[in-house]
DNA sequence: CAGGCTTAATAATTAGTTAATAATCTTGTG
DNA sequence: CACAAGATTATTAACTAATTATTAAGCCTG
């Protein structure tokens, strides 16, 4: 396994230097940021495998960093905090977070959180850009190009897309986008679906009418038509 | 679907009912346990499909109890992780389990993870396709070839000709064939299989009239010939 | 207050069922 | 062994139901 760049956020300095003793045992290489434009800053500039993210930090909080992060990257994320009541986990959650570590709480313990994230993930490791047709997804710059020009797609519009486009051919239904789009399905109106796939068209398709990328596969899902 | 049977165990009744609750809402069937030993004598008794497991228990804990079922069956388990500072819910972690969810946590959540599970696991069970004479099926695709060619069938065709040719030379009865088109159930006019096999014969056989790979079986139902 | 996600309503499309008739099979009988 | 009566299946097309496309309004978040 090629090591992992982990990005570890928080304004304690001492917090920090301990997980990153611990990551580095696991062979990871650890970047840190102390505060939330630091953060951005190193995400972007470093684009690393995961990210270690305190909910409170001075400037921008950690809440808030992970709905920005979320906007352009599905990038792992692990909040750290302090509070221990059920909604604040909640909150943490449905922003996009993939797992959620109360302080105080034990280096190994977050060390190991960060191999299961890794353990489960390696269905979604993959190239850096998919071309299929006149698509082109990059991925660490989190951009589409059809025919060579950008086209702007939301966050959702985007993760709908990678997942079309790391299986060509496989049939999603409704369900399964919605995991592929949010972390987990919280029992949303899956016919909101309906409305991406036909944004997506809109901006991508030559002829939305008859669809040559995104198939309607009656009665099961969409798909990405093959190459 | 045939329902799923699933395990909870905590030593905390309400937690268990709250699950419970929530699991049946989807359509499981839920088994309980309130310690280890418990666990145990209902896992190997019941065979459940999957395992809600709570990290500490009374006797023998949660991480005990996963190796112990890791070393006579690959039954998915998810654990409940309490939050603490203790380490063996770490070894948890790496003990086998498939997922893992942190206390407090939603229902709601717990729920989506499951069906998530049960989603994934068919896909990396099953086989991907199955090939028959000149027809091959592929899953992830929802595709049929005849000849290497590609054949459009319904959603209901689709199902019919899966249960045909896993299980080929075996005869289905109407009942049968309706009950693999649709979720169990189903109270409708069994005739309309006739016109499904018709339609079906029409896109796959050589020489409808002569049926070389759905055959009639007069007064019982129809059958795949066999390889 | 703008962008983006969801919801909801309705139009368009596709599929599934029903029902009627034709064809075929089974069995009992001469 | 041939044949007819009854039963079962094949075929067809009209009818009904289900699914998807499209549009627009509302809502939340930033």
């Amino acid at each position: 396994m090629p090591a992992k760049k982990i990005l570890v956020v928080d304004d304690d300095v001492k917090t920090v230097e301990l997980v990153k003793l611990y990551l580095e045992r696991d062979g990871c290489t650890v970047l840190t940021a102390y505060d939330g434009l630091e953060a951005l800053r190193t995400f972007r500039e470093n684009h690393p495998h995961l990210i270690v993210l305190d909910v409170m930090l001075p400037g921008i909080n950690g809440v808030e960093i992970c709905r920005i992060l979320r906007g352009e990257s599905d990038v792992p994320i692990i909040m750290l905090t302090a509070r221990t009541r059920d909604e604040d986990k909640l909150t943490g959650l449905d922003t996009g977070a993939d797992d959620y570590v109360t302080k105080p709480f034990s280096p190994g313990e977050l060390a190991a959180r960060v191999r299961a994230i890794f353990r489960r993930l390696p269905a979604e490791r993959g190239p850096t850009e998919i071309t299929s047709g006149d698509i082109v997804m990059n991925f660490p710059k989190r951009e589409v190009y059809l025919k060579g020009k950008p086209v702007s797609l939301t966050a959702v519009e985007f993760k709908i897309l990678a997942a079309f486009l790391k299986e060509p051919g496989r049939v999603f239904d409704r369900v399964e986008l919605i995991e592929k789009a949010f972390g987990y399905d919280f029992e949303s109106y899956d016919r909101a679906i309906d409305v991406h796939v036909f944004n997506l068209r809109r901006k991508l398709e030559p002829d939305p009418k008859k669809p040559k990328y995104i198939r309607t596969v009656y009665g099961a899902g969409y798909k990405f038509a093959e190459a």
